[in-house]
DNA sequence: CTATCTGCAAAACATTTGCTGAGCA
DNA sequence: TGCTCAGCAAATGTTTTGCAGATAG
């Protein structure tokens, strides 16, 4: 993999924010340092990023996807009012072990697992 | 909210089906029954239904949303290959005491969780 | 009767892809 | 210099929406 001036500053720009930007506002942000960029590049190396595990591809819900500097797993809340999700530096108490022991015909490879919750702006409001 | 024959046949194929079909497979299926509807309709339908908590929007990832006809929340399986998802009718030992211990300034409401595995016919090929 | 709903088509998004020329190694 | 990558634009897939006519209650 090449190390190209966008491919830097979306790296850049993804590790020194805790937002979880969605491809577009990576787009916007990366945007300000190299005008030229398209929107197509952001997506394409979004992609090769995460598949490098340089950064994490958020596979949320509903909406668009996120993406996070942080490329080990952690957990995330987000915000059942504005989508908007935030970092939680906590283990939860669910061990795979357990999920081992679901009675299911599917392999198990590993859970998704995210905290909703409403996020201190829209509690405001 | 009408009970419109269009909305009978939707909510009725989502009942007597396990396999949380999309948007457009509930579209595909309805269409045998009535030809005429639009996807639009049934877009509209199960976004109703969903609010009025007849049936449940599977808010889960990547790819379109999934609905099931079963409206209280369970587990869910999702094949990481092909996407398809299915019921577990067994409940994991996460309790909602553990979440409000949770550090954050969010207000937790809830956890999204699902099982990733892989389903009996992807694992054969 | 009339408010809600349908069908249709267009629009709105998010994301992917084909192509040609540019630039990293 | 060669292979990967960028920019552009068009295509794709999902979901939403505006409108005019139909229909449940």
């Amino acid at each position: 993999m090449r190390l190209t001036k966008q491919r830097k500053v979306i790296l850049e720009k993804l590790k020194s924010t805790t937002s979880h930007p969605s491809a577009v506002e990576v787009y916007d942000t990366v945007r300000k340092e190299l005008p030229n960029i398209s929107l197509g590049t952001v997506y394409r190396n979004l992609d090769i990023l995460s598949r490098e595990g340089l950064i994490q591809k958020i596979e949320t819900c509903g909406e668009q996807k996120r993406f996070d500097g942080i490329p080990e797993p952690h957990l995330h809340v987000i915000c059942t009012d504005c989508g908007r999700g935030r970092d939680v530096h906590q283990e939860l108490n669910l061990k795979m072990e357990e999920l081992t022991r679901v009675k299911t015909d599917f392999k198990i490879t590993g859970v998704r697992l995210e905290l909703l919750g409403v996020c201190p702006e829209c509690d405001r409001s």
